[in-house]
RNA sequence: GGAGAGGUGGCCGAGUGGUCGAAGGCAGCCGCCUGCUAAGCGGUUGUGGGGGUAACACCCCACCCAGGGUUCGAAUCCCUGCCUCUCCGCCA
């Protein structure tokens, strides 16, 4: 969410840059709302204060046993007209509210500015996409013969998008787990195993509702939801908290399992791992002080590149540009795996850099030693990675004529084998 | 699922319709005192919004779990929700 007040005082850049993104931001329908919304409030303040200092008076009267008709006949009538205002006061400012969060947040300044993923620019590159001596097949034709993946039982159990994992592909995507967060806890990242089902107040508090409620899963009785990612309840954790200086920078790491509805994906990705209803990841989130926050990002982007480094498995790491920032980031770096069976690169994570979008959703701020008043966190946070993606790479990049799969070193003693056959 | 109790400032805890942003204690900070420490004494210590200032100061509004209601006036009364605790039942 972005600072009404900012927004007031800076109509023109904030429209700029939001343009970049490809947002037109509806800058006289705010303005209107807020100008009224303010010159309602110093009304009904002025009346407000009326009311303090009158009932104030009628109560020292009452002491006395002294006469009070004057004085609750005008109560009566400033109360009456406090409640009306007041009315239409709330509904501004949730009308004012609802209209900040459907607003994203304002790129970073370094992010190249385009209208869609084809100007996003490619930063390094990482390992050399292996030469084969065969045709490298996707990982379901690998899975298959190996018997480690059930698409179709997942079907009739579940339906589209699911997959049951079996004997050393159960095995691999638990080893996977253990690998990444045995990796970012030697790092200083503490490990959380945050709840799965979360209310709509944390979806909020990091900007999935109220503008993507068509990505969630829900829960209908009393109403929860299932997470797309552990973002959210990481994140949330500090809602409506105020930290001290001396516990920043906060490093969290966490597997859960994340849920997805894919609305608006059909016939992307159909078969196979790569897009899932329910998959498993690693997150990454951090919380600094904002003028650290640049700086987190390139280490937490480093942290996930680790990963792949130490499974050896190539990859690139790419700059979103404008035009293909998610709703929340400021600024986010995707990292995309080689995968041999598809012969092109996809993401199997993405790092971004909140700036205090989240955090002034979220209410999460911290007081600096010494000094007056609160600011907001800036909060962070990337994929660490994407757990069913990265037994994809290795599936297709480890995989071997006679149809068996290496496994990664790195991977061994948590695997208990070196080979899949 | 049934029965009951409760949610007040960083923490403990009083208040039960008016003078309450809220007694008292602890903790923190600043002074005084003391050879040092402790004790003692005095002062001070929340958040958000609006106004104000060069910047302070200062002024106003709101906040006693959240949201509604009653009332001239609500921390206090009523309703709903959330959370915590105790007992019973059930259960991984």
């Amino acid at each position: 969410m972005l600072d009404a007040r900012y927004v007031r005082e800076n109509v023109e850049s904030v429209r700029n840059a939001l343009k970049k993104r490809g947002y037109e931001f509806p800058l006289v329908e705010f303005l209107a709302i807020d100008g009224k919304r303010i010159s309602l409030l110093k009304e009904v303040e002025e009346l407000r204060n009326r009311r303090n200092i009158v009932s104030e008076e009628i109560g020292k009267l009452k002491g006395q046993r002294a006469d009070t008709t004057a004085q609750l006949a005008e109560m009566k009538g400033v109360s009456d007209r406090l409640k009306e205002l007041d009315e239409r006061l709330h509904d501004l400012e949730s009308e004012t509210k609802t209209f900040l969060l459907t607003i994203p947040n304002i790129p970073h300044e370094s992010v190249p500015v385009g209208s869609d993923e084809n100007a996003n620019k490619e930063i390094r590159k990482w390992g050399c996409p292996r030469q084969f001596d065969f045709e490298p097949l996707n990982h379901w034709d690998i899975a298959e013969p190996l018997d480690i993946i059930d698409f179709d039982r997942a079907a009739k159990i579940s339906g589209a998008r699911f997959a049951i994992m079996k004997g050393m592909g159960a095995r691999l995507e638990r080893a996977l787990m253990n690998f990444m967060l045995d990796t970012h806890t030697a790092k200083g990242y503490k490990e959380i195993f945050p709840p799965i089902i979360v209310n709509r107040d944390s979806m909020t508090g990091t900007g999935q509702l109220p503008k993507f409620e068509a990505e969630l899963f829900r829960v209908a009785d009393p109403e929860f939801y299932l997470i797309p990612t552990a973002e959210v309840p990481v994140t949330n954790i500090f809602r409506n908290e105020i930290l001290k200086e001396e516990d920043l920078p906060v490093y969290f790491t966490a597997y859960t399992p994340c849920f997805r509805r894919e609305a608006g994906s059909y016939g992307k990705d159909t078969r196979g791992l790569i897009r899932q209803h329910q998959f498993n990841k690693v997150e990454l989130v951090k919380f600094v002080k904002p003028e650290e926050s640049y700086d987190e990002l390139e280490e937490l982007t480093g942290n996930a590149e680790e990963i792949l480094q130490k499974l050896d498995l190539p990859y690139r790491v790419v700059i979103l540009c404008t035009g293909d920032l998610g709703f929340s980031s400021a600024k986010t770096y995707d990292i995309e795996v080689w995968l041999p069976g598809q012969n092109r690169y996809r993401e199997i994570s993405s790092c971004s850099n909140f700036e205090d979008f989240q955090a002034r959703r979220a209410g999460i701020r911290f007081k600096r030693e010494g000094k007056k008043g609160t600011e907001f966190v800036h909060t962070l946070n990337g994929s660490g990675l994407a757990i069913g993606r990265t037994l994809v790479a290795i599936l297709e990049n480890y995989q071997q004529r006679d149809g068996s799969v290496i496994v990664p070193e790195v991977l061994r003693p948590y695997a208990g084998t070196d080979l899949i056959r």
